[in-house]
DNA sequence: GTTGTTGGTTCATTATTTGAACCATTGGTT
DNA sequence: AACCAATGGTTCAAATAATGAACCAACAAC
């Protein structure tokens, strides 16, 4: 692992539940030596990318992400353009809807909406990477990249999130069989404990996925007519997204082609 | 010069103007060695902060920067809390606005509106990071920084933008001297041809300068009269903000004190 | 078919990163 | 007031990772 990956790792530590981080804490969480962990903060602090506060010394996220963001939404503004969709959904569906961009292994969160329609709701992290094994939206992914790339993650380690996360491999690629043949995946209590998850990919114009939208709920308000509802709403939703990005569905994907 | 910081410089190359760049055009820009940039962008790239077209193989900037973004945002609302205030100012100048986060030697760009008041307009790349000594947002933070601070950026190199930009420290000093009695800078062609720049410093809780707000004119319209009714505006605007983040103001900025 | 470009790879040389031991300061406990 | 256990930060020989000149394959232009 190369000095670079470790500084950039060190920004993953923070998160809206931990936005500041001191040296000490930050050396523990990511297990490198304090020295190092300093040379690395010193010099994501100098370009900005972290800022430390001067009396308290912890560190917080800088404001050179603001700018690189900004740089990139300017460029390709994934998400105002899928903002109305994701509102829609968010309105018709009345749960808390997500969508996310897949960057590697992992998808990044970009945008979500928890509802304001039931005093229960799930709630995101902004900070936190979705690995794509355990949740809807990796699934829906998953099922659609290229095989060697699907197979080189199934075949890495598949970290366990709660005891309803499925980590056996010929498991997971039924599964896959069936987001691929029903264009929509679902993951009940894989990720979080309580949450239900449906969600379907967006597409590039080459026809592999480039992220998801989808609805998380609490398990319990999973009934079966909501389920079918939630299915349709948020496929039309992937639909309207992948049309705006100028993306093309594969031929193979859900009944709906 | 670090690698980590070497890795993190190959991020500013990306702009509106340039949002795309490619491996052999990113070398000539970065001046380091075609494997040594590969080497870099491939760590950025398996984190997410940038990524690669399959086919073109060009290089954009990466979902991860608009995950981190958000996290930073949803924990200080820099950009949404000032918006009103830039609004406003938008609306009562007729002119571009900007806001700027100060990050070690360089101002971020966090937000800005262009006007459309007026056919001709000064734009702004979002990607710019603009160092302090030659325009009036980095004369408004210079002026209220920390005299080490101050010194030290006064006696590093200055670039020269145009022929307007003051290189001479020594006049540097009697420009700072006069802002920090006025609470207000301001910076004729100084950063780009023709663009007249009013700014005012935003404070933290400790007085001293975190950012900056300001308005960029064409130079031709820059009248007395609008002189005037600009640098109003502008301080009131810097006022609002410094009030809205629950900083101070120190008591030498202006006369309003 | 030749030429110049592109992205990408290799590996001995070189320079940076690492981390154990250290220090100074702070805040809480007795 | 003395003590202890944290904290952030520094040092420098040893270990490791980064570097870059030379290389390759693929493509586009002429």
């Amino acid at each position: 692992m190369g000095t670079v990956d470790k500084a950039l790792s060190l920004l993953d530590f923070f998160s809206e539940r931990r936005p500041e981080i001191g040296l000490s804490d930050l050396t523990r969480l990511a297990g490198y030596d304090k020295a190092t962990v300093l040379r690395l903060m010193t010099s994501l602090a100098n370009r900005g990318f972290v800022e430390q506060d001067r009396k308290t010394k912890v560190y917080r996220l800088g404001p050179s992400l603001l700018r690189l963001a900004n740089v990139r939404e300017m460029t390709i503004p994934s998400k105002a353009s899928a903002r109305p969709v994701l509102e829609h959904l968010s309105v018709e569906s009345g749960e808390t809807v997500h969508l996310f961009l897949l960057a590697k292994d992992y998808l990044e969160p970009i945008d979500f909406i928890e509802t304001s329609a039931h005093a229960t709701r799930v709630h995101m992290d902004a900070g936190e990477r979705i690995s794509l094994h355990a949740s809807a939206s990796g699934l829906a992914c998953l099922a659609f990249m290229r095989v060697e790339e699907s197979e080189r993650i199934l075949q890495g380690r598949l970290e366990r999130f709660t005891n309803h996360t499925i980590t056996d491999v010929s498991t997971l690629q039924k599964c896959l069989k069936k987001v691929r043949s029903e264009g929509i995946a679902e993951s009940d209590r894989g990720f979080e404990e309580e949450v239900f998850g449906i969600a379907a990919p967006i597409f590039s114009p080459d026809r592999l996925p480039v992220g998801s939208i989808g609805i998380a709920t609490p398990h319990t308000r999973m009934t079966d007519s909501f389920r079918q509802k939630a299915r349709a709403l948020t496929q039309q939703a992937a639909m309207d997204i992948t049309r705006a990005w100028g993306g093309s569905i594969p031929t193979q994907a859900g009944a709906l082609q």
